[in-house]
DNA sequence: AGCACGCCGACT
DNA sequence: GTCGGCGTGCTC
């Protein structure tokens, strides 16, 4: 039989591009023997130096190697080809970001093992013929029925599904009735039922969500099909059931769907709310998976098995090859800034993969970033607001404590003003919950000498060690660097001479204690909160009433449900403004409307109050007076003025080295090379916020350059040529979330 | 990212 | 005299 290849005009290309996933700027030339079919996207081993690699097929040779020196493809895997959509966005994602576009590569190969076909599992099938002299027991009986006609199962889910331990598999095994066979594995993921019946919609969520299936039925057009939508609602008020309906009409159509959810977010309790709509759960994608999981997850998206998928940023490089619509909830969070290797920001890069594939994206938040609110506002992007279901959440009155003024502001001894606890001794007696929000972990975060003034400091990095007294240990929270407390301060060698300064969570939960003796409480901050499991418990705890006072950093504020709180208190709001971060207000307002949000859910109003030593703030005035949009109003004035993102744009240059003096050089290099012209400004160098970071040393470069200005370009020509000195590292972080 | 090649200290 | 430290550079 003639083999495809050999009839007239079907000789593939004798040489072609091939992408590795590698820190490589461009795609290796590569021969393609002879009967070898390569089409784009093709997952390709091939010889690489003293070893082989696994690469991707980019395109057509680009013929800056000669002919003789080219190596041969090796082989293509059994794997389905990666396609167009996520090939651009790789291409695209690296021309942006100046990262090297194999370095991107990698983020969508992260699982290389999918690549090979999974490995067929032993099983059992029935032998052929019938077995002599084999007494047939019920249970064998069951054994022998759950297997006919059927495809062959393992030992263990043939056991299962007869229920019988696994010695009745084995003895018939054993006497011949079943023989060894090979079960496909086909990991099977329920499909999710877009017809399923969910909950109810109201009126104002019904007519979102037509709007949004509207754009559902227009993705893959190549005019209309992408289109950007801002899903902007309180808490409470029903977002996820509405972008539920988009899901169910790209399901409808058939297509896949991706929604990212920033990784604290992607909770048991969003899970239940997918099964409860869809009666099947969605393919997970995060940190949290095993090695198989990650396997079966990733050739399900390749193989379109994968309906819908849930992820964190890295979910967008999944190889979807027919996908009809993204959804990025809480799209306003920082944690979808991914800040190191390939650092870019998934929201943003999202909305390009959407672009790229002619599809929709909506964009979900209660508190949408001043980017989105500002593309709305020029019309980029559309926008459906659902209004507050006023019969069953409000949101909760939020009161402003001015710890400035002695006597109402915050006691003598502790961390809690009169007024809060007044709100808590009524909470308390009324059996009601309460919430107390404290961004920091730990006992207290700064420890210094009465004697001499030293303050305990990390040696690898620019910060103070956090005292964690449940720990017995002083800890670093930037490199997990803990060592014991000192019996005596290595400056000037006084005896027990140390004292906490400020609070956190572990010293707030020990004023409670000596106010509330018989108030349960929990502390729930990333170190009590290991992992889902964990967190699921301290829900359940809550939402028993095992707990009466919730002491949490901003892990609360995220992704969980506690009805029955009715008291929300911020020991110190003004904790995210210091520092000088072009978005420390917006940051500031966007957490505490989301913590003060946790009161009053369900049929109970709710109150926040608000410790400030800033309450004319306009971040304090917005949030007491629900003035969001004159808040955004003024952030936007301001930030214009300065052209500072979303009217200018910045890429920051962070210098590394274990040498300081290396680092300071190149830094000022850098800055002699600086460019310059209309538009074009660079600020620095100057030490980066953590100066010393895990022993290295950090300088920064700040670019700022016009709304127009193509800021890659600007930095090619400025880094183009450059050499880095040995043991420096150079890191480009284009549209930087903080800075200063 | 690997892996080889390179040039300086403690071992059979 | 070698084995091996990881610093530097290349991989079509």
């Amino acid at each position: 039989m003639p083999a495809a290849h050999e009839r007239a005009g079907a000789r593939g290309p004798t040489s072609v591009g091939v992408l590795l996933p590698l820190p490589l700027k461009s795609a290796y030339d590569y021969r393609v023997p002879e009967g070898l079919a390569v089409g784009p996207g093709a997952f390709v081993r091939v010889p690489l130096g003293a070893r082989e690699a696994i690469g991707v097929v980019w395109g057509e040779a680009r013929g800056g190697v000669a002919a003789e020196r080219l190596k041969d493809v090796r082989a293509v895997l059994a794997a389905p080809a990666m396609p167009e959509a996520t090939r651009r966005l790789v291409d695209w994602v690296a021309d942006y970001t100046l990262a090297p576009a194999g370095a991107v590569l990698r983020m969508a190969m992260s699982v290389p093992e999918a690549l090979s076909p999974p490995r067929p599992l032993a099983a059992w099938r029935l032998a052929a013929g019938p077995a002599e002299g084999v007494r047939l027991t019920p249970a064998r009986r069951r054994v022998i029925e759950a297997l006919a006609g059927g495809p062959p199962r393992t030992g263990a889910a043939l056991a299962r599904a007869a229920g019988v331990g696994p010695t009745v598999v084995r003895a018939l095994a054993a006497a011949g009735v079943l023989t060894p066979a090979e079960a496909a594995p086909a990991e099977a993921f329920a499909p999710p039922d877009p017809g399923h019946p969910g909950p109810t919609l109201s009126p104002d969520q019904a007519a979102a969500a037509a709007r949004l299936r509207e754009r559902v039925a227009a993705g893959g057009e190549a005019e209309r099909g992408f289109s950007v939508t801002l899903l902007d609602g309180v808490t409470g008020a029903g977002k996820t059931e509405t972008y539920f309906e988009a899901i169910a009409a790209a399901l409808r159509r058939g297509r896949q769907v991706l929604v990212l959810l920033p990784e604290i977010a992607l909770t048991a309790q969003w899970l239940g709310r997918f099964a409860a709509r869809f009666g099947a759960p969605p393919v997970e994608w995060h940190s949290d998976l095993s090695a198989a999981q990650r396997r079966h997850a990733w050739r399900a998206v390749a193989e379109g098995r994968a309906r819908v998928v849930v992820g964190a940023r890295s979910a967008l490089f999944l190889p979807f090859p027919d996908l009809g619509l993204i959804v990025v909830d809480e799209e306003h969070e920082a944690a979808y800034k991914q800040e190191e290797g390939v650092i870019y920001h998934a929201r943003d890069m999202a909305v390009v993969r959407a672009r790229l594939g002619a599809i929709p994206i909506v964009l979900v938040s209660a508190t949408p970033s001043l980017e989105t609110v500002v593309n709305v506002r020029q019309g980029r992007y559309a926008r459906l607001h659902l209004p507050e279901r006023h019969a069953l959440a409000e949101l909760p009155a939020i009161h402003v404590i001015d710890l400035r003024r002695g006597a109402a502001g915050r006691g003598p001894s502790g961390w809690l003003s009169p007024a809060l606890k007044a709100a808590l001794d009524e909470t308390f007696a009324a059996g009601e919950q309460a919430l107390l929000f404290l961004n920091r972990r730990g006992y207290a975060p700064l420890t210094l000498c009465r004697a001499c003034g030293h303050r305990l400091r990390c040696p690898n990095c620019t910060a103070w060690l956090v005292e964690h007294r449940h720990l017995g240990a002083l800890m670093c929270h930037h490199c997990g660097y803990r060592r014991a407390p000192p019996d005596a301060c290595p400056a000037c060698g006084a005896e027990a001479s140390f004292v906490a300064c400020g609070p956190g969570v572990e010293r707030l939960a020990e004023e409670v204690r000596a106010l509330w003796p018989g108030v349960r409480y929990a502390v729930m901050t990333s170190d009590t909160v290991a992992g889902p499991r964990a967190a699921a418990e301290f829900v359940r705890r809550v939402q028993a009433r095992e707990v009466d006072l919730l002491i949490g950093t901003q892990i609360v504020a995220k992704g969980y449900d506690f009805p029955l709180l009715t008291l929300v208190g911020v020991v110190d709001a003004d904790l995210g403004l210091s520092g000088g971060d072009l978005r420390a207000a917006e940051r500031t307002y966007q957490l505490l409307h989301q913590v003060a949000g946790r009161a009053g859910r369900a049929e109970r109003p709710g109150r926040a109050f608000l410790q400030t030593y800033l309450p004319e703030h306009p971040v304090m005035r917005a949030l007491a007076s629900g003035a969001r949009e004159r808040f955004l109003d003024e952030e936007a004035a301001e930030r214009r003025a300065a052209g500072l993102p979303p009217f200018g744009r910045l890429a920051a240059l962070i210098v590394a080295s274990a040498d300081e003096a290396a680092a300071e050089g190149l830094a000022q290099g850098l800055g002699r090379s600086a460019p310059r012209g209309p538009g074009i400004s660079v600020l620095g160098p100057a030490p980066a916020p953590l100066s010393l970071l895990r022993g290295r040393h950090r300088r920064r470069l700040l670019l700022k350059v016009g709304r127009n200005v193509p800021v890659q370009a600007v930095l090619r020509r400025w880094l183009d040529g450059l050499r880095l000195p040995p043991r420096t590292h150079l890191q480009v972080d284009v549209d930087p979330l903080s800075f200063l």
